[in-house]
DNA sequence: ATACCTTTAGAACAAGCGTTCGATGGTACG
DNA sequence: CGTACCATCGAACGCTTGTTCTAAAGGTAT
């Protein structure tokens, strides 16, 4: 639904470890987001295994061989998919965390920035934490894998300085694995397909993780 | 480690529509054993899709086609897996509710349960939850769903009668996937890869989870 | 109209897939 | 010793996979 999320980074075709390095801008990026979207939409329901170029092509509208003039290949889709979605990820949290300054607001600055892009670019996200590429030593897996631990550092220092002013019982640690698998939508159990507003979601999810982390003081109220 | 949940109903090759239907007992019980814990082991690393039926012939030591002498094919291979956990589950928490009446009661050893089991087979679990079969009607798919339900209406109905005498703020379907979330290892961002004791880690689930779910109300403790 | 460059797509490729078949060795019993 | 049955496996089948090749279509500038 809203789009403020969307200025991913661009990094096209450019091949990186290529010889012939012509570093020419970006004359066919739409085609390319395009591209990327099918792509992870089609990962995201059946999997990067279970999904075939094929079907990207089927559901992209571009020609089988067609997806080789926009990518190199298979794990190329994604690595791009991945990256951008990280990248953009890691902006926005950024930012959001700049406005605010005391720990716990900054706390629910995090999670409703997650949980909102995880509701604007759902297919995204999911490849992002459910998918990874089989076999394979890859060095975009590694760059991709950093920048993840990136962003959880992020969380886990929000943590560590809540906790320094609450004396939480729960480890840093493994509150922020709680709190990421809370925010990770959509449910694996499939209990509830309620339709949140967002904001609810993230605002409920905060009070329940707050008031478990902290042994039940007050959360903040922006 | 601890095998206290290990008697998982046997249901063999014993062919659901077949018309032929010679009821035999389970003379080779014990190898399919072998086949599907190396079945599962692979489709929770690699993925359902990911995983070739020569990788599981390589990983249980038995030969490509002797496979198919124990199980109809892959997919029988996923239900059969998925089948026999959700049935397993089913059965240990029922034994442990059994044992306890006042709801906080029955949640701590929902949670112990559920956790310990994951502990004990982890594979099996991931996937039960992770896993699905691809493009196909299988009324076996159906089934597995079923029981699946009936285990989130176990938690769903516990946290219900919880609710009831302590005024929960949060919804119980939405408190309910928040707590199956948390329960879900292995971690999906992993942060942690620390190893608890089982009991510790049920237990900082069942505080974090109830501080957060009573609104602060104390947790019990048997 | 000619030449050039970007973009597209059909056909084909070797490799890998799930599955089946026929044959093999091993016991148990007449 | 022969026969039936159980368990097992190598080889092969037809199909799908990711990727590449080659050629043609569209658009502009000369």
């Amino acid at each position: 639904m809203s789009d403020e999320f969307t200025p991913l980074p661009l990094t096209p075709a450019a091949e990186p470890g290529s010889v012939a390095g012509a570093t020419q801008e970006s004359p066919r990026a739409p085609k390319l987001e395009t591209l990327l979207t099918a792509a992870a939409t089609t990962f995201a329901t059946r999997g990067y295994s279970g999904t075939s170029m094929r079907d990207i092509a089927h559901d992209s509208g571009i020609s089988l061989s067609g997806i080789y003039y926009y990518t190199r290949g298979k794990s190329s889709l994604l690595y791009e998919i991945q990256s951008r979605t990280i990248d953009a990820l890691l902006a926005s949290t950024a930012q959001a965390l700049s406005t605010v300054t005391k720990p716990l607001d900054q706390l629910l600055q995090f999670v409703e920035n997650h949980v909102a892009y995880s509701n604007d670019h759902p297919a995204f996200v999911r490849v992002l934490s459910h998918e990874t590429a089989p076999d394979g030593t890859d060095e975009r897996r590694d760059a991709v894998e950093l920048k993840r631990s990136e962003y959880v550092k992020v969380l886990r220092d929000i943590l560590d300085r809540v906790r320094q002013q609450s004396s939480a019982p729960v480890p840093t640690a493994f509150a922020c694995d709680m709190l990421f698998a809370m925010m990770s939508g959509p449910r694996q159990w499939g209990v509830s397909d309620t339709e949140f507003n967002v904001g609810m979601a993230s605002r409920l999810i905060y009070d329940l993780f707050v008031r478990g982390f902290t042994g039940g003081t007050a959360a903040a109220r922006p």
